[in-house]
DNA sequence: GATAGTTGTAATATATCACGTTACAGCATT
DNA sequence: AATGCTGTAACGTGATATATTACAACTATC
């Protein structure tokens, strides 16, 4: 399994809209340009990063304005944002019949489940710690880099 | 998305044969029947973890032996025995056909790769501090404990 | 050594989900 | 008023996880 590509799909986007942010027509389908997905897929990412409080859209026109600055946005504030993991369930699937009337089968999640969420949250501090300031300084440095 | 329960599957496994190492007819009906799955997923995921030296098994001969302690099977030898994450790619479903016209389309890759796999390792390393004897242990605790 | 039990594995079915695509109402810009 | 864009619904499609049937090859037991 993977994690979904809306997550890296949404640091990109995230990055042109810093990038591009001087430049006029920079809308859904100029995003999907450079993503090298569908319109509609930039446009429902912008959604949840909306919805997320982490740009601002205004219906019929073009673009998104980041809401907070760029080394305030983490890449656990976007793996939420998008809905990488199930909220619900978390990161593992856990087999949902084991056997009541078995000793094991009934006490095996409650052995599992505390252990299972400190790998999920040793994931995610590591994403607490990246931020995108991170992402578009390396981003432009290496534009920079290209030009020789 | 979620890392298949095949994982949780595993290590159900593993615990029932220990728990259930005196006992005949450990079969993978038998497990099955524990888990709560088919006994041919009971059988695919014991020749994952056959493939990957976890455990010994007899072709027509019922159960499976531990080819190491509990104490040496870590949660990361099972989440590479039963493939949780493609091997190739990582964790992370990067987005296929960013723009290499676009200077942020040629270089989001590279400014996200290390982090990417920073993450990945985050989850990885507290895998391996996680045993099965750890499991083991709190499930016969739990099982004892319910005797009152 | 014949019989019954079991594994390993292939083949097929089914459900779920990620992503693509079309379509269009409603709002913004000119 | 005309044009461009967003937000979102609806539907299509391919990939993947799990279930299930089937059976050859092997083991254990009598």
């Amino acid at each position: 399994m993977q994690i979904t590509s809306r997550f890296t799909i949404a640091v990109h986007i995230i990055t042109a809209l810093d990038y591009f942010k001087d430049r006029d027509r920079v809308n859904s389908e100029f995003l999907a340009g450079s993503v090298g997905v569908n319109p509609v897929i930039v446009r429902t990412v912008i959604g949840k990063l909306r919805e997320a409080g982490l740009v601002h859209t205004l219906k019929g026109s073009s673009g998104a304005e980041l809401a907070k600055p760029l080394d305030q946005i983490t890449f656990y504030d976007i793996y939420k944002a998008v809905d990488s993991v199930n909220e619900d369930e978390g990161l593992f699937h856990f087999h949902e019949q084991p056997n009541t009337e078995c000793p094991v089968g009934r006490n095996i999640h409650k052995a599992m489940d505390g252990r299972l969420a400190a790998i999920q949250n040793a994931m995610e501090e590591e994403m607490k710690r990246i931020t995108l300031a991170d992402v578009v300084d390396d981003t432009k440095a290496a534009i920079l880099g290209e030009e020789k």
